[in-house]
DNA sequence: CATGAGAATGTAAGAGCTTACAATGTGAAA
DNA sequence: TTTCACATTGTAAGCTCTTACATTCTCATG
């Protein structure tokens, strides 16, 4: 039924060795040898079998990408830039996304290892755990293939950081927040990971920068969902925990604080001013739009696989890049021009 | 360096044949020597290469997803709903991106098809052309294995279709508009695809019924971006088209309308009253939220995975399942309570 | 015309797994 | 104890390709 180099062989009258130089784009291949072969395979419809390939060749060029979660606005907006920046590199990419759970995360990375993956790359800070032993499994894929922490950091062997630099922009999204009056910031987190602990330290280190005193109270981890989200801000508004402005570590819970705003009628930017994270669609489409921290994924993309090119050209590479974050503003603040 | 199959049974003291028994879960093989083997596999840290057990078994239980686009919200979801799903059915997915390009999506088709995969799902109408000679590669590809069309429909065989009744929710939308009294309403799209024309066919077909004429120059070809099709929209009103309502092919234009009217402080619905497509989160966050149109991308890719699994159990299978929208209202329409 | 270098092609041995079939082992029934 | 059925294990061929090495061809040179 299907063809394969055999029959391709046969039909061109070569012999198969002749067919894979073809297929691999060899020189040593006369211009009449190649035509003909060239012209059995378009007749036969033949496609080169992956598995044989790569079983011969111990690799196929494919690089593994896990992330927990593709439908989120920011990790597919990462994905596909890393899609595109390995092509265009001549890479293929294998996606998985894993969930939030260690035992599937472990499961499907061990799954891309199987496919012979020459490399991973590990999406989004939601990763690493803050117990050690529970990234020991990422250690030990690294033993094998190289690994890429995208938005996270491992010191370990063989294992190398791109990520941005959270820390300084919130430090310095809080600042600018503080010198335009506000005292009372409430800190919106979504889980302890390793960008959100980031953010956080950014947070406080502003604070302690003014000789301020954070109010514990102010942070809070919020649901994600928008619905849900309004509900818990509005929440904490009733139970009497003041805030004057809202920093955000996703920009659908900037976009829930301001349904929030609206829903009690208080002014934005006056009344309260609100900071969102990853500057997506979302805070443009948001009324007002949403000042937001752009943590610029396609920069942070294209970086990581450029590192990697480096490592396969066998060329040094520094276990950990930082990018630094863009603050885009819009209507939900009032800072004073930089 | 990687262990093997031969250095697990060298380790274990058994064949390669009861390694690969064990791999695969079957029966025939004694607690004892199971455990011996796993205990060989753990201490080696061994992985089977995928690329060899697809040689021998011909296929890897892994599908060939491919959309044009995963950063589009729609589409991301989508995929990660038919990721979810296959993996839930015990199958691997690999996924390409394969933009606008017809040769790029012939070139991923066949990159897809080298990977022997058991089948293929095309998601997105932007995979069906006009000219049928542009989609002939398609129906090739059928030949060697199923194709699933989400969201576009092309009668060949071993080609099957899940999608969604645009034509009939857009049908059903435009007659709500003109229940309530509006009469220039523009219909915004991105493209010709099979389901642009389904929804303008819909659009038409409202008309149609209440005996109306539509005015073509309130069909307008949008960019999606939101800044320019916030300028497009603005545009076309003060060029001195009227319209009092907006039905748009996508949410994020349905979002420029709505910061259009505020530009031009419409009062909306009063003044403007403005549909979208899709019921993504975009629809939620706008300020007033936008009544939009749900196509269910999650029922269409939960019913696509389990066409193709009817199909491997080799079951009969309708060559075209629709799935009907559901209208979600939010503040933009003012319809009546159904 | 003989020779030799280099280009073009072919042969055959893998790459790591599956699995049909053969061989061996086990225990119950005779 | 023998025999038979069946569970367990091993042997070897096969899946499709790559590639080192061997062979053959071509043609300029002596």
């Amino acid at each position: 039924m299907k063809a394969n180099i055999y029959d391709v062989s046969t039909k061109a009258g070569v012999s198969i060795a002749t067919v894979s130089r073809v297929l691999n784009g060899s020189a040593n291949v006369s211009d009449k040898t190649r035509e003909k072969v060239h012209a059995a395979m378009l007749e036969l419809g033949y496609t080169p079998n992956a598995f044989a390939r790569g079983l011969g060749l111990g690799s196929m060029n494919t690089i593994g990408i896990m992330c927990s979660d593709s439908s989120d606005t920011y990790l597919a907006n990462a994905v596909y830039h890393l899609e595109h920046e390995l092509r265009k590199n001549g890479y293929d990419s294998f996606l998985c996304c894993s969930g939030y759970e260690l035992e599937t995360k472990k499961q499907y990375l061990k799954l891309l290892l199987s496919k012979q993956v020459d490399a991973l790359i590990l999406v989004g800070s939601s990763f690493l755990d803050m117990t050690p032993e529970n990234n020991q499994y990422i250690v030990d894929a690294a033993q094998q293939v190289p690994v890429m922490l995208m938005n996270a950091a491992l010191d370990k062997p063989n294992i190398y950081s791109v990520l941005c630099d959270d820390f300084h922009a919130v430090k310095h999204a809080t600042s600018s927040l503080i010198q335009t009056g506000h005292r009372r910031i409430l800190f919106l987190y979504k889980s302890h990971s390793y960008s959100g602990n980031e953010k956080l330290a950014g947070y406080r280190k502003a604070f302690k920068k003014h000789q301020l005193e954070v109010d514990e109270r102010l942070i809070q981890r919020c649901p994600k969902k928008l619905s849900e989200n309004i509900r818990f801000i509005a929440g904490l508004y009733d139970m009497g925990l003041e805030f004057d402005a809202v920093i955000a570590s996703e920009d659908i819970m900037a976009v829930g604080a301001v349904k929030f705003a609206k829903s009690r009628s208080l002014r934005i930017p006056d009344e309260l001013s609100i900071v969102g994270f990853n500057n997506s669609v979302l805070a443009e489409c948001s009324e007002p739009a949403v000042t937001s921290i752009d943590n610029r994924v396609e920069a942070l993309s294209v970086t990581t696989v450029n590192q990697l090119m480096q490592l396969f050209a066998g060329r040094d590479v520094p276990q950990k890049i930082m990018i630094s974050a863009d603050l885009v503003q819009r209507a939900t603040t009032n800072f004073p021009p930089a």
